[in-house]
DNA sequence: AATGGTACATGCAATTATGCATGTCATGCA
DNA sequence: TGCATGACATGCATAATTGCATGTACCATT
């Protein structure tokens, strides 16, 4: 028997499983088959002479052995984020993949335009584009570029801010016109479930008012807004350019978070980001008036 | 082309190259064949994009991104050391590995009948001796265990004093005749590299005396000695157990350093380390009179 | 009780990694 | 100049790893 010697991606491996509770969930995360999961966790614990995972019917459950390996397995993949991370930084190529991630629904008509034009203009560069309304961990490197909605661009990111918005009040057409038939109607509200209340500046313009329904996905929200199951108060940019939306008077324009792209520092520099910012930075400060309530200077 | 990945075992192995600047040196320490170490570096290679190695015709020489990535490396080996140091710490077997590490000529009288009984009483255990007057690095897992020379265990170490020291003056019985029969002649030092000079309580004893010759290696030097070139100055477990010296009056005995034994606090307390240490300090404990000058308390 | 879904274990075939053998090149020494 | 040594490159065979297919087990739902 040899002096105790493991092999470094089985580390990984068990980090991965930890994390993810079973075979195939490690094995989606490392992108392996999840029977290749099971033989280097069983490689790891025949080389190291201790069960690291229970295996009952529902999934893997680490042991504590099994967490202070994984433990010492998340400090490794700092270290390996914090070189790739110096690696992107300094490459100088404008080939291979840029993960971008961004809201959703900010994709589609503003995101789009500018990946079609970045995907032009730089064949070999392939965007790898992370829908997700979840901030992604750029320290960890879930992606190389976000665009945000925020106040700044974070303590530890350098980022530049893209424009300045607004939200209103949407609806369909129909639920607009009862709106506007009535001024003493009763204002059915559809709200997201991180603030379930009617906005108070809607309750100061329209006093007559209620929570219809809470929805914790502003996709299905927007939807809900078209089929006119009641009003929406939205980004006006995303009012603007969803069809079947119009601005109701049930709420006037309030402030909102800035739109920032935002990068850890050590990839900011690298070729790809920069080149992709070259065509974004542009592209909204051309249009940042769909972003607020009037057209003056924001 | 995909977001960029690197096995962490080729991190691994551009950290090898790196240390040893050969493709053979890498696989030595890796405990593979040297076509494979060139393999995971080109591997390493393509995964970056970038080249971490110049070929040059004596070896590899890492380019600057090749020791960046070798930081970063050192950094995943240093958790690796950690967790595996708490894995042995743990680890209540008594069967694997245990590696000494001693000072070449302390191994053979002494430590040689500790191994022996050790081996006897645990023949699951595999001790493996790494012989070496250098210190090595137990924080690295270089060794699990220390017999050290010195004040103190160090500071980041956990230790045993396992008794006193002296050194003494020690030559062949020709020398030693020659020095007895004429108290006026000048005596012929072999002196050790770092002290290159006749010992000052030498002088003292007999002023006349001089340098003959310098030696940097302990083994040799009492080689040197027995072959009867000169007196050499050594700690007086050596000169009493060596064949073919005697303890020569060229030099009052002298306060040496003291014995320990060592290891990294993690690792002090697992079962192996834990049953050596049960052997070895009531056999030293039971000897020390072997290692200083006069046989009353030390 | 039956069914569907999720999870893991295992044997076999395919793929990948590794070691060996051979050849080439550069350097130092006699 | 010739030889020995050390280092790397490359093709081929072998060994190891991986993915696929199949089977079993457990749990939730109907």
């Amino acid at each position: 028997m040899h002096v105790m010697q493991v092999d470094w991606d089985d580390l990984k491996t068990v980090l991965a499983l930890v994390r993810a509770g079973s075979l195939a969930g490690a094995g989606n995360a490392l992108g392996v088959n999840y029977t290749t999961v099971a033989r280097r966790i069983q490689r790891a614990e025949a080389a190291i002479g201790i069960k690291l995972f229970e295996r009952l019917a529902d999934g893997y459950r680490a042991t504590e052995t099994g967490r202070m390996v994984a433990d010492h397995a998340a400090a490794m993949e700092v270290e390996q984020d914090a070189m790739l991370r110096l690696l992107q930084g300094q490459d100088q190529t404008l080939s291979g993949a840029l993960v971008i991630t961004a809201p959703q629904l900010l994709i589609g008509p503003y995101l789009g335009p500018v990946l079609d034009l970045f995907s032009r203009r730089h064949p070999q560069v392939r965007p790898w584009v992370r829908a997700s309304n979840d901030l992604l961990d750029l320290r960890r490197r879930e992606a190389d570029l976000a665009i945000r909605i925020s106040r700044a661009p974070g303590d530890t990111l350098t980022g530049l801010r893209l424009c300045a918005q607004n939200t209103a009040a949407f609806a369909s057409p129909d639920v607009a016109r009862r709106i506007a038939d009535d001024p003493e109607a009763a204002i059915d509200w559809i709200v997201y479930h991180q603030t379930p209340e009617v906005p108070a500046a809607a309750l100061a313009a329209r006093p007559n008012a209620r929570v219809r329904m809470v929805f914790d996905d502003m996709v299905a929200m927007v939807g809900a807004a078209q089929a006119g199951l009641g009003v929406v108060r939205m980004p006006m940019f995303l009012g603007r350019s969803t069809p079947g939306l119009v601005q109701v008077p049930a709420m006037p324009p309030q402030p909102y978070a800035d739109i920032w792209v935002v990068a850890h520092p050590d990839v900011w520099p690298g070729a790809k980001p920069k080149a992709f910012r070259d065509l974004l930075v542009p592209h909204f400060r051309a249009r940042w008036r769909d972003f607020v309530a009037t057209p003056g200077p924001g």
